[in-house]
DNA sequence: ATTAGAATTGGAATTATTCTAATCGCATCA
DNA sequence: TGATGCGATTAGAATAATTCCAATTCTAAT
């Protein structure tokens, strides 16, 4: 018997789900492999990804990537937002004019020197209805 | 004299210029790469993309990628938005409650089925200045 | 126990991006 | 005019990020 809890959370799964709930930050998927390693030596790469992706689907652990797979370059120049789908990643441009105190106030919480602001919508597209 | 306009705007910029402006939507750089190519078949992939950087530098072109340069994971899950630092790249967790009047605009302006919606930040963090 | 099928792992491959040595092009001066 | 020096630019090679898929492991049914 090599898994503790029923079908699913194996103890490679259990040691990725454990680095990412120990941790404060947002860990890359390099740092969650250089600590699981910690906790069971062996693990691959591989696995630490596809670890991630289920606990990511299971809603199990939050993910910050934006639907994106990789950079993409535009004509446009003006500041305006982006909704992305999450079936087929299709990626349109949006604007919604942003209110002034909302800027204000992520700079006040977040203390950073704001430079611009965006929003992304994540969803599905017309098309996947 | 290889380069029509004066320093900085070669014939390979120039290419891969053009086939952003002459693009509707958003292009990977990989199909800049592709496009490049029917304008100057000799063009190599790395140029591409540090034409890409040279371009956008300039305010040329725009880029979607929200300053991240990969996926992160975190043990946070609820709704949440983020502020990233545009010199050090570190990222922070932000709590703007979004008004419900907004996510309808953008399912209105954008055609999507909304999932979520989250703002990022781009500036400087308190460490950068 | 044996076997069949589904779930999981991880080495290998792929894709995205950056690094850096070589080359190019312009300016200066003999 | 034609070296010479030097910063800008190119692109082959390397690295980093992520996924693929064949082999293995696990579970449940016999």
């Amino acid at each position: 018997m090599n898994n503790v809890v029923s079908l699913g959370l194996t103890k490679q799964r259990q040691a990725v789900l454990r680095v990412i709930q120990e941790s404060e930050g947002h860990l890359t998927a390099n740092e969650v492999f250089e600590y699981s390693r910690r906790i069971l030596p062996g693990i691959s790469f591989a696995t630490v990804y596809n670890s991630l992706r289920y606990l990511r689907n299971e809603g199990l652990i939050g993910e910050v990537r934006f639907g994106m797979d990789c950079t993409r370059y535009d004509r446009t120049l003006t500041r305006h937002d982006h909704a992305i789908c999450s079936r087929c990643g299709s990626l349109v441009d949006l604007d919604l004019p942003i209110p002034d105190e909302f800027l204000k106030k992520g700079e006040r919480l977040s203390k950073f020197k704001a430079e611009s602001i965006e929003v992304v919508l994540r969803g599905l597209c017309p098309e996947c209805v």
